[in-house]
DNA sequence: CTCACATATATGCGATGTCCAATAGATGTC
DNA sequence: GACATCTATTGGACATCGCATATATGTGAG
């Protein structure tokens, strides 16, 4: 249910076509939410549907004609309304975690290669959230940009957590012989 | 397609109805995944259609009958495979990561309350996970034991971190005035 | 000339998941 | 006696999601 009001909250910011927007959210939000570009168009739909955004063909020369999509009035106050409901924190699925609960059925050895290869991986996200240029003074960006920051140290800081605890589980795992 | 797998897991360490089986999921792997009663229910007959488990009824004299669920020989192997296939890290969802980066719509006493409520909920979290009874040697129960307790230890580190970041993230506000 | 790639949108389908409600006996409480 | 709670299962309705696939045009590489 919420992927329609993080549409509706980066076309906020500036209006766009689908397609502008499956980039936009995999560059911005990417680290926390993702989303599927047939599932962007179907949502951006609804959205025009419910008249919370309006569609306008823009005539392209060079390239396919598209649909810029910007938000109206009441997708606006949608928005706000949205901001301000009760937030339903479910717990987030983590398969990895899943996964390592059940390997006991697995040679020590092969557990080492799970922890291994979620380093990996977890190695290369935190590095390409890094990367992500920072302004000096974030302040300058307004309030705004604090906060988009702020997402960002979160991704950061739970990669790291992320890691420190994959060494001490090694570690743990290092008293028990293969 | 994990519930399957997640709930094949955890038959294979005893059997089980649907009905404890929730408990059990609430209370062991709750905090990195979560199931809907009625979702248990139909994995549990899809894995009894598929040859994966098995149910027996059980006549209980001061309760309802049960149908206790036991992982069968092809239900074994499809849990080894599923442990040694590759694993695809999508990353998760946080939605309150989503509220926060739209935020700025609102005044900062807003956000304040909104980052308040977040510390109020994650406290309480960690409450719990901290309170789980930690045997004073872990390896006393076996590989099992160790990679269980690590998945509760993550819990535990990202809990931690995401009360820290809330920390920062308060003081960044503290600058803007609101 | 062909092939890959970027732009741009759309549909079908199945898997998965959540919410809600119904059923039903036993036990406990006010 | 009424009402809630625990055990235990089932089904319908509906939303969401991800994957595959289709279509169309322009550009640049080889």
């Amino acid at each position: 249910m919420s992927l329609r009001h993080a549409i509706l909250g980066i076309l906020s910011i500036k209006p766009m076509s689908g397609y502008e927007l499956k980039k936009v959210i995999d560059e911005s939000v990417g680290h926390f939410w993702t989303a599927d570009q047939s599932q962007i168009y179907r949502t951006l739909a609804g959205l025009v549907e419910d008249g919370l955004a309006v569609r306008r063909t823009v005539v392209q020369e060079e390239r396919p004609n598209m649909h810029l999509h910007s938000v109206t009035d009441l997708g606006s106050a949608e928005l706000d309304r949205w901001l301000a409901s009760p937030l339903k924190a479910r717990p987030s699925r983590e398969p990895f975690l899943a996964r390592l609960f059940f390997a006991d059925r697995m040679p020590v050895e092969r557990i080492r290669e799970l922890l291994d290869t979620r380093r990996r991986e977890l190695s290369g996200q935190l590095a390409a959230l890094e990367a992500i240029e920072v302004p000096a003074d974030a302040a300058e960006f307004g309030l705004g940009g604090v906060l988009r920051l702020a997402t960002l140290a979160n991704g950061i800081a739970h990669a790291r957590t992320e890691l420190d605890w994959l060494d001490a589980t090694e570690r743990r795992l290092e008293g028990i012989t293969s």
